[in-house]
DNA sequence: TTTTGTATTGAATAATCATTCAATTTTTAT
DNA sequence: ATAAAAATTGAATGATTATTCAATACAAAA
């Protein structure tokens, strides 16, 4: 029996683009198995089945399934790092403005998909994996955190908003994302990526009551 | 080997109350079992043993491992749903009071510790259990936030508030406290019960800017 | 006490699944 | 073209675990 690797190089060496190949096919998989199968239910068959590699190859590949599923992990955190550090970066941008596109990026599709959200929430939830999630993901909450409170800081002084602190506000926000995404998983009919989005803009008005950005 | 019963009453039919309390044993150390092991490392024996009753039995008793499972979260949305139930219909309390005394159950010790946002975390992120999650959870949390958006219309009038509607101010509400819950069980250190329940209040205070109850 | 029915046990069964690894295919170097 | 190295396969293994059920313990009735 063959397997052919797609996009195979003939003339040099075997490169990271190659054995990138199966190891995202790899990692995809999982996390598209995981979503529609559950942690519980997704077994290395089925990874590799959806992958289209052979069983053994993907635990050879992964070294073991735990290591896979982490790794999986560690690619959603990776890609969301980037997508809000670049924004937090635009330093030419307004602050609210700024802070408007943190919130784009929390309910857009790439990021907020009901896929992906399985796949975050099937790992903070199962004991087995919280050690790893954290690991992966604490320091980089501690990081957005941060920088939000310094976003709300810098629009407080702008706007003269005394009654609630960045920190507050910061909390705040995390954890109606953290919500919200949750409730775009059960019910996508109602919680629309762009509802979440509103509400969310909607709890920044009550805040800076007089910015009309935020309406 | 023998297993006594406890609380066996000697001189009548065996009584619901004695056939409730192996029930009841075998649902306190599932919520307990799947707090510590996660729903994944949940097994029959790992229940029975903390419920102090053999493997066969437990199985029997409950017909199967999925049946015991749902049972618990069964027994943990009634408790939840008798607790705001209650508060709902003090209707001779002020609408301020009412909403705040919901605020102070949603992250009481008794509803809202570690091992039972454990079981609530468990079930809804788990693929398997997500249709059970819903058949059981879903209509409640209909009614929860029907009788929330009441309360906040009835304080929208008193305090004459017109920005934010009672849905608006419900779904943030609803959506807080689930990414609050969430991270109680990850940072309890940080997110102390008081911590999250004042948080919530100041939300309220973003809305109704003149009422001090919520500061 | 003896009988009868019910509760409970625990060991056996059968299914599932991660992991291993010898065999095969594919790629690279000569 | 051929050999050597690397990638990939898939079947076998061993561990885990839900479920079953015959055997036992217990309670109630006679």
């Amino acid at each position: 029996m063959m397997k052919a690797l797609v996009n195979k190089k003939t003339s040099e060496h075997r490169s990271e683009t190659e054995i990138s190949v199966n190891h995202q096919k790899l990692i995809d998989a999982t996390i598209e198995t995981i979503a529609k199968r559950g942690l519980a239910d997704t077994t290395i068959a089925h990874v590799a089945k959806r992958a289209k590699v052979s069983q053994g190859y993907a635990n050879f590949r992964f070294k073991s399934k735990d290591n896979l599923l982490i790794s999986s992990l560690q690619y959603l955190s990776d890609e969301y790092k980037k997508s809000w550090q670049k924004i937090f970066e635009e330093k030419n941008i307004d602050p609210i403005d700024r802070i408007i596109r943190i919130v784009q990026n929390d309910f857009s599709s790439k990021i907020a998909n009901r896929n992906k959200i399985s796949v975050w929430i099937a790992f903070y939830s199962e004991v087995k994996f919280r050690p790893s999630y954290l690991t992966i993901c604490q320091r980089q909450d501690e990081i957005y955190s941060q920088q939000m409170e310094k976003l709300v800081s810098e629009i407080n002084n702008i706007s003269n908003q005394k009654e609630f602190s960045p920190k507050e506000v910061s909390e705040t926000y995390h954890s109606m994302v953290d919500g919200l995404w949750q409730r775009i998983l059960f019910d996508p009919k109602i919680y629309t990526n762009e509802f979440c989005k509103n509400l969310v803009l909607k709890y920044f008005k009550s805040i800076y009551l007089n910015e009309d950005r935020f309406a």
